[in-house]
DNA sequence: AACTTTTGCAACCGCGAAAAA
DNA sequence: GTTTTTCGCGGTTGCAAAAGT
């Protein structure tokens, strides 16, 4: 079965929305309502697909869209229900009245995930931004914030994927895929030695496979050598304390 | 001052579920 | 019961603005 594209593409306007648009969408379903996102622009006169009608009209139209920063409260709730409920963003937003699923989703990847990381971090557009010397301090940064690692650290400490899980077990956790040694990827021109990376990859691996096999107590020395400062070190070291509690 | 890099966010895309024909 | 259409969701991208060099 084929399957009917959303809309017919060519002629349609796509991108950032005029206040034109804006006000013609705003008017139409002010005066007839929204029943049916596809018929839509043709009745509104819109050079849009019903699609992109329907997202600006959610995200952003809308009459109860609370706008500006989140409040501490709101940040914590996101939080939480993260926790609860991984990425199902939408009943996170029925939980927070006035925000959309996309802006949480947005809120959480550009703030609050990296918060959990380095909870030294400020809140909002004051968060500090890194410094180049400091974002090339060691490819262990980056391997830790951008890779799998990353959300094997923060599922792990959310509580949310300890249990007999596996990456396979895709049911309770954040995983969308099963990761191997070899997908991840390696750069030879970063710090550190990459036999090294491939060791803690692979102690990863293991991990899932089988978590007892892990001696938390005492990090390999692959790890020693991949942390450039003491600061990265802290960190692992908070990791293996809070595992050892966990096992 | 000019250029590069990073960040934040609006918008797009593809998929699955539900509803309608 | 099957096919088609529509909607809603979550992941991802693109770009302007801000920050850094």
């Amino acid at each position: 079965m084929v399957r009917a594209p959303c809309c017919e593409k060519t002629g349609l306007n796509r991108g950032p929305w005029t206040p034109e648009e804006d006000q013609i969408l705003v008017n139409h379903i002010h005066g007839f309502g929204h029943g049916n996102w596809r018929a839509l622009p043709k009745q509104a006169g819109l050079l849009r697909c019903g699609k992109s009608c329907r997202l600006r009209w959610m995200n952003y139209l809308r009459p109860d869209i609370k706008r500006g920063n989140f409040t501490e409260e709101e940040e914590e709730a996101i939080v939480q229900l993260h926790q609860k409920l991984g990425n199902r963003w939408s009943a996170i937003a029925a939980s927070l009245p006035g925000r959309t699923d996309n802006e949480i989703k947005n809120v959480w990847h550009t703030h609050l995930k990296r918060r959990l990381v380095d909870p030294t971090m400020e809140s909002g557009k004051q968060k500090k931004k890194k410094k180049k010397s400091e974002s090339s301090n060691a490819c262990t940064v980056d391997f830790l914030e951008e890779s799998e690692m990353e959300r094997f650290w923060l599922d792990a400490l959310s509580m949310n994927a300890i249990s007999t899980e596996t990456p396979t077990d895709q049911s309770n956790s954040d995983f969308s895929s099963t990761t191997t040694v070899a997908e991840i990827s390696i750069d030879p021109t970063d710090h550190g030695q990459p036999e090294d990376e491939l060791h803690v990859a692979a102690e990863i691996e293991r991990f899932w496979l089988d978590p007892s096999s892990i001696d938390f107590a005492s990090p390999s020395t692959h790890y020693y050598n991949l942390f450039n400062s003491d600061d990265d070190m802290d960190f692992w070291q908070d990791v293996s304390v809070q595992f050892q509690e966990i096992f």
